[in-house]
DNA sequence: TGTACATCAGTGAACGCGCGTTCACTGATGTAC
DNA sequence: TGTACATCAGTGAACGCGCGTTCACTGATGTAC
């Protein structure tokens, strides 16, 4: 069994080498870009030489499809956290909420957001990234989807209606992160949480 | 004057270099994608030599901003497009119109697309591609906010009418090109035009 | 409690590769006279 | 019309760089006896 003591003094054997990879892959991520990342880079801030990662990893993409996997498994996280915030039956409300959580996840993550949504370089047909991302997407279908009861998917309206709050969240994370809607929230967070909930409300998705 | 038996033997010279390194490299970024874009694969894609580049935009980034600029002014004219087909002065007419051009172009378009509004590679402090990424957003930011009458910017509502609206043609435009949201439309190209015209229609932004 | 040994999780040197860029060059073109 | 010359727009070889990956290795750990 290990001791504190051979935990915190420094050793030739890491710990949780895994944790620490992902951690520096995703502070990586967000200092260069999805485009800029390198496993060199990556290793060189866990602190390891950079052949440690194959042994946990395999290659880069095995690093970076991981990361991804975890990505949705805290945004599922981060939304059902939301949900559950404002502790209502409502459908709407808990919409909103789904909607909410969406775009603070998009914000508070940026770039483990474009790794995860825009970006070619994880491996999507990973089994582990397919059932993290499937969940994720199923809690966001039926959530939204769930204003006007049983499933969105099965007609026409219904899927107008996912596809409409989903491309708003979507859109609304994507050109916040790209500084390209400057006009929205005027700079102060809590006017933008205001306009955030004031467009997810008005949308007719009942 | 060069004549046209000129033009269309092989000469030491190409006549119109920068043009078809302009394709080239539009092709270049459909097939291998933002990330996996180099100079090399350009040049040799447009029959060059890789330094051949060089004299017309400088470096990779050159070639990137110029082809983005050029992405924002065809997809002005995409919208533009759109607007005057349907030929009618009615607000929310216009603002569908707009939105579904905003779609197209980036169906049409999907690596530029990225390129323009995904990508840090090109750069955005250029004047040309500062200038033509202004005159698309003004388009539509006025266009989207006219179906209320005056400066949408100038008020809260019309700030969260502006963003509401580019927010979906946004998010629908990222979700259908990563074939994320394919309940939409059931890969028929009609019932894609059908949905997506619904949805912008029924938004409430008036 | 010791000891031998298999396995795990690291190191660091080396590899080949493709990249962007630079450079001296040269063929083609345009212009001055 | 001819000629000299400057400029433009290419070539292709070479450069250094950082990358991902491989490899033989070794220290640390866990386990069987």
């Amino acid at each position: 069994m290990k001791s504190e003591k051979q935990a915190r003094k420094p050793s030739y054997h890491h710990g949780d080498l895994r944790r620490a990879l992902l951690d520096a892959a995703e502070a990586e991520l967000d200092e260069k870009g999805v485009e800029g990342f390198t496993l060199r880079g990556c290793a060189k801030r866990a602190g390891v030489s950079h052949a440690a990662p194959t042994h946990h990893f395999g290659d880069v993409t095995g690093l970076l499809t991981a990361l991804a996997a975890e990505g949705f498994q805290r945004f599922l996280a981060t939304t059902t956290a939301h949900q559950e915030k404002i502790n209502c039956v409502d459908g709407r409300a808990r919409m909103t909420a789904l909607g909410l959580g969406y775009v603070e996840f998009a914000r508070a993550n940026p770039a483990l957001f474009r790794l995860m949504f825009s970006s070619d370089r994880p491996d999507f047909d990973d089994d582990t990234l397919r059932a993290a991302a499937k969940s994720a997407f199923q809690q966001l279908i039926s959530g939204v989807g769930g204003v006007a009861g049983g499933d969105p998917l099965s007609s026409k309206e219904g899927r107008r209606r996912v596809a409409a709050v989903w491309a708003t969240v979507h859109g609304l994370s994507h050109l916040l992160l790209s500084r390209q809607m400057k006009f929205l929230g005027e700079g102060d967070e809590e006017a933008l949480q205001e306009d955030l909930t004031a467009i997810l409300s008005s949308m007719k998705a009942g």
